[in-house]
DNA sequence: CCATATGTGTAGCATATAGTACACATTACA
DNA sequence: TGTAATGTGTACTATATGCTACACATATGG
């Protein structure tokens, strides 16, 4: 559990700087709306929390998955938490029952769920 | 924003109480292991943390379903969310998409991936 | 070359979360 | 009727979470 999320962003960052100056960490701080000093800390594991509104105009600037970004730094978007909160007992045990599922068949799940079947 | 876990929980609790004395405020913050006080402010809605343990046990005393009074208190239990944040994208997804559908088709496919059609 | 931008160090701060300690007035009941 | 149990008020406390402000040395490119 060392430091994905830092190491992560700051990979994904340094890639974009190196084909557009706008990437520098400085300028990544401003757009996102936090000190250049605390992301410097956030990419060094120095620092590990961000809320989850800096985390998602993060993930647009850095062109990443919201949901990703959000796991990577521990924590799960509040509308998901709020489905799940409203149906407790239902939501727990569907995703407890396929936790231990393939990626495969659980995006046949979704897909059959996408196309009505349902 | 009311304080349906708070309501919530001295409802069941003074029900209890009704046909066993061991229900007390008193008797039953000693064995969830906080103070008696500190409980009567969660039911009077003038506190409004437990932390998870606390809530399991509370759960198990009260004999309430723990995934619904983690959800009243605002909480998803962590094997839950850990199990998303494995796979953040995946579950993400299944969540939004069956979040609209009536509980009988959820459980529907709850039933079906228990019974290991997938 | 030098002005500007860059990444980082140090020192703080505010709010949220999760409680304890104990006195007090009231209630219950042996 | 007195004593033990009950529910609650007041006053603290500790840690987690999420940041700012600003100085500093170094890098860079016009």
């Amino acid at each position: 559990m060392e430091n994905i999320f830092g190491s992560y962003i700051r990979e994904k960052r340094e890639a974009l700087k190196a084909g557009d100056s706008r990437y520098s960490l400085r300028q990544v701080a401003t757009r996102v709306g936090i000190e250049p000093s605390y992301l410097s800390k956030l990419e060094r594991g120095e620092q590990k929390y961000l809320s989850e509104e800096k985390i998602v105009v993060l993930a647009d600037d850095l062109n990443e998955d919201h949901d990703i970004l959000l796991a990577l730094s521990g924590k799960i978007s509040k509308d998901i938490q709020e489905i799940i909160r409203k149906r407790p007992k239902l939501f727990a045990q569907l995703i407890r029952d396929i936790k231990d599922m393939p990626d495969q068949a659980v995006l046949r799940i979704v897909r059959e769920v996408r196309d009505g079947k349902w």
